[in-house]
DNA sequence: CTGTGTGCAAACTCTTTGCATAAGT
DNA sequence: ACTTATGCAAAGAGTTTGCACACAG
């Protein structure tokens, strides 16, 4: 890997400059705090979050955030289309930094999400959706057990 | 529909006797709460309940019972089998009577929960699981939105 | 400057827990 | 009797909100 192809990798670390267009082109004002968790988010390729790990991560790097904002941040980039939230059950939310169709290993006796890897997933035989409404999205989660 | 038919149907209304007998088949000891809620759950058909539903349902049908009993309760009847917890992102968890496979509808705007009729769903294409571990159970969650 | 965003702490919702009482076997 | 279940109220987690201050345009 020489420093060319790494200059050429398209998902390279953005530059704050690409981070505060995303931020704009979202609808939303680059504030430092915003730029900041969108760094960390869009940096390093798929993530999943919950507001805590982010906010400790933040915390982690020399952010100075609240957790509050954590949460406004992360239901703006939602609402934006920057993040996806995941359908998993229990007390607490996560976000999902693909925002492509994709789906998910759940490790049950970890609490621990995985993207399934590949682009292989299929699902059949949906029926039509009741009249008036349209489908969103399909969430797939495979639990997995240990043997 | 005469009244032998009526009396042939395989799932029709469960006698008290048939609950104590499927709670102890569990493992649970059939008490009034107990068998107050499995009437209420398995009673008429498929449904989905979360604990304020559930708590609502039988104080309406006038049987005493705390939330925390309620809680313990769906634990309970799921760790035996008897429930399904579904897989929807948000606050508050919600349990399905309906324990085969089978998958829904999640209605955005409403925050409701619907059966997809039938059983021609079909997911394909999954990768073999992690070493160590294996599939328990896959949920296919379509979210609908209006038009 | 003006309006939006942020931090803090308090409020809120859903869920779990501890312990005395009640009920099942 | 002995053991397990229940009710209550209080605690706990995760999340949201209200308002004063700070920052981006």
């Amino acid at each position: 890997m020489s420093k060319i192809e790494q200059s050429k990798i398209p998902s390279a670390l953005p530059t704050p400059a690409d981070i505060s267009a995303r931020l704009r082109a979202a609808g939303l004002r680059p504030t430092r705090q915003r730029c900041s968790l969108a760094a960390l988010l869009f940096g390093q390729g798929d993530r999943h979050v919950s507001a805590e790990t982010l906010h400790e991560e933040a915390v982690r790097a020399g952010v100075r955030v609240s957790l509050a904002t954590i949460y406004n941040t992360l239901h703006q980039f939602q609402q934006s289309g920057l993040l996806r939230e995941l359908a998993i059950e229990g007390h607490r939310s996560y976000f999902d930094t693909n925002i492509s169709n994709h789906n998910h290993f759940y490790i049950e006796h970890r609490g621990e999400l995985v993207d399934i890897p590949g682009d292989h997933v299929r699902v059949d035989g949906l029926p039509t959706p009741p009249e008036g409404m349209r489908i969103s999205h399909i969430d797939v989660v495979v639990r997995l057990v240990k043997i």
